[in-house]
DNA sequence: GCGCTAACTGGCCGGCCGGTCAATTAGCTG
DNA sequence: CAGCTAATTGACCGGCCGGCCAGTTAGCGC
């Protein structure tokens, strides 16, 4: 069959493109990156980068829009596998986003990029998930399995925040002295975190 | 006195370009900032840039250089003057770090920026804070005031992270359903905090 | 006042940036 | 196979980027 393989393949062409500029933008930022450099990594001339996505700008929108459409698929399907709301469950889930984060690094950047440039476009669907969530939160409250003198909101920032912090600035508190591994440290938040959030007996 | 004032001050225009400069990049990142923009807004030619800081990169460096200075400094003067090693105080320490990034939002974002860039350069000095922390969480659990289960570099990361990403990314998540004034946060944050690093009786 | 140093200026440059366009060609439709 | 559409190419462009340099001038020691 297509031994050939079709010397045209728009399809491929964006995916490739696509993500090669995914790995550059990851990287390095929108404004550090070269169209000429993208172009090269990707074996594709400039121009079609123009024919296929425009700009420059509307290029880093499609590879923004991507990721953050699986990112927000990942975190629903997890939403949605959730079972009876007790304090496990509230365990279970830290593990499971920080486990996504670090099988996802260049999502954790390319939000950190997009936090810094200001862009808010991706706040609305985040709100979902973490409405989501916070009601999840108040509904196990009301059942007395969660300290309720805490705003559920402020429940899931403060693992949510942990968690991306933890992954975005790696690179940063990695050569602090007696800093752990993932796990060491993720075990070490969750003894706090799940502490502070149990009601007292 | 001085009514014509000099003409000429090379300190004062060292200064004007280092704070113009570090308006620019805590806003865009060093990339995407331009000298001529730069120039304009300093008021000053560009060839004076290149003359009192040799080129972009170098004034990079020089801005960093500077604002980690101030942090070091005011981090220094934090924990010398702690007193007494108790729960209470880990709690101020809290409250101080929150207040000290709510009040200079433009060290959050300029280490944000150099998190992404992968600059290690300013790790060791924190690293020495983060140690000069950990030290003291470690004496206080020691002494059966906090948990000692956990690893009391963790006890810092986790505290300093919540602090650092609130601040980073609020233009992402204060759009959240929900979400709480910076005071309530912290507020919530340290009952969870404070909780959970408390050992049980 | 004299002369030296360094702060400061304006003009300029090579390079490359993002982007355009006319021409070519692969692949599908009928 | 003809004819059309769209993927793809390479040559090209205007603009501006960071950086340089020759020249001017303020301030300071003598």
């Amino acid at each position: 069959m297509n031994q050939k393989t079709q010397t045209r393949d728009p399809e491929l062409t964006r995916a490739r493109i696509l993500d090669t500029a995914e790995a550059l933008f990851v990287e390095q930022g929108f404004s550090a990156v070269k169209l000429s450099e993208l172009a090269r990594a990707a074996e594709v001339t400039k121009s079609l980068i123009h024919h296929h996505f425009g700009s420059k700008e509307q290029l880093w929108e499609a590879v923004k829009d991507r990721a953050f459409e699986r990112y927000f698929a990942a975190q629903m399907a997890m939403l949605e596998e959730a079972g009876e709301p007790d304090a496990a469950l509230l365990r279970r889930s830290v593990e499971a986003y920080f486990h996504f984060l670090r099988d996802n690094p260049g999502v954790v950047r390319l939000f950190a990029w997009t936090h810094l440039e200001g862009d808010s476009h991706c706040s609305e669907l985040d709100g979902q998930l973490v409405g989501a969530g916070a009601e999840w939160v108040r509904q196990t409250q009301l059942r007395g399995l969660l300290r309720a003198d805490i705003n559920p909101t402020h429940v899931i920032a403060v693992f949510v925040m942990t968690c991306t912090q933890w992954f975005e600035a790696k690179g940063h508190h990695q050569h602090w002295p007696g800093m752990g591994s993932d796990e060491a440290f993720l075990e070490d938040f969750l003894k706090i975190f799940m502490e502070g959030v149990t009601p007292r007996e």
